[in-house]
DNA sequence: CGGATTATGTACCGATCGGTATATTTCTGA
DNA sequence: TCAGAAATATACCGATCGGTACATAATCCG
């Protein structure tokens, strides 16, 4: 694997597991089996490598996403919004796992500052969902879309957080059961019960 | 103010904005006005100054939320601990955005593994109570109540989350909303349905 | 072949990291 | 009053931080 493409892959490794400012560029050298100029010589600087990586790793995610907020109909559209994310996240768990560990990061932490414009464009995926319905349907002009389309990448998010970390599983079905959940509450009286 | 309760404060102050791994102890001690052997006497290090910061000043969180989930009905519970951690977060926002920071923070960092024991305990005061429904409902033994313990929490905490750095509120019927987005669906009072 | 550009290793920089040795002050209790 | 504990400051420790000066390979282009 050319040194490059290595320096990424280890960095990512290391701050999904350790945090970005939990690993020193020392370690991420030695990990990768060169010395630091290689790394600044690709890179410029520490906060270049992660720019670099969020960059060109999170770009087929955002791909996707905006090529599924555009599906009708609506649900349909919440559904590939959640399948999309689903599968980016089952295909790179390290990656995502560090993408979400950024998204609640101290707002002042230069990792955090890195992220936002990712974190923005996955919530303008979502929200011009939201917005788009909000307009069909006609009753909207509130400005509820933006609480709802935070609310849904909100229950998207935690649930790969959870299955990441601990039960719960990304299979095929998780997208549509995240968006029956939203769309029709999670104690839905007569339906789907139990698997 | 007594020195040991300002150095606490300064530095949830300082840990909420920059995260704990992205504060110097030297910063600390500038900011409460005092030397570091005063932070060492007190804490004994940064590691034990940020666990009696999570123990101490959430322990009225935990008290709230145990007593919350003793709640009946049901969906009064449920009310109830959204009622709780709303409030909490709305009194104490600067502990309670750094808490979140902590809740998907890196695994193997210090931070993160001070505060799982906190976490745990209140996924298992939202637990509890779900537990509790499973078993008067009769048709519980899935062990389903994990997940949707964890789905609802997770959206109490995405909620705190929006109001914490954007849009959103956390006024009185912020609970009750939330809960009824989590039994009902994000979208019931539309109209016409079009979904 | 030869000159330039790209890649990489060794050794080092000042600054900051968490933590401490030591001395001194302040408070407390008999 | 005076011994001892608690609290605090100055100055320092080795290790590590992100980053670089410099020399050397490796590679490409003519």
């Amino acid at each position: 694997m050319p040194t490059r493409a290595v320096l990424l892959d280890r960095a990512l490794h290391l701050f999904s597991a350790y945090g970005y400012e939990g690993v020193g560029v020392q370690q991420i050298c030695n990990d990768a089996g060169v010395g630091k100029p290689t790394l600044y010589h690709y890179f410029g600087s520490k906060l270049g490598l992660l720019e670099t990586l969020l960059r060109e790793r999170l770009a087929p995610l955002h791909e996707a996403l905006e090529r599924a907020c555009a599906v009708t109909p609506f649900d349909h559209a919440l559904v590939a919004l959640a399948e999309m994310t689903f599968e980016f996240a089952r295909e790179e768990p390290q990656l995502y796992r560090f993408y979400l560990t950024l998204w609640f990061a101290p707002v002042e932490s230069e990792a955090r500052q890195a992220a936002e414009e990712h974190h923005q464009r996955h919530f303008e995926a979502f929200d011009a969902c939201f917005r788009a319905h909000e307009q069909a349907s006609g009753h909207g002009l509130t400005g509820r879309h933006r609480l709802l389309a935070a609310s849904f990448l909100g229950l998207v998010n935690n649930h790969i957080g959870i299955a990441l970390n601990s039960f719960a599983t990304l299979n095929a079905r998780s997208a549509a059961d995240t968006v029956a959940m939203f769309l029709n509450g999670a104690l839905p009286p007569a339906s789907s019960d139990g698997e």
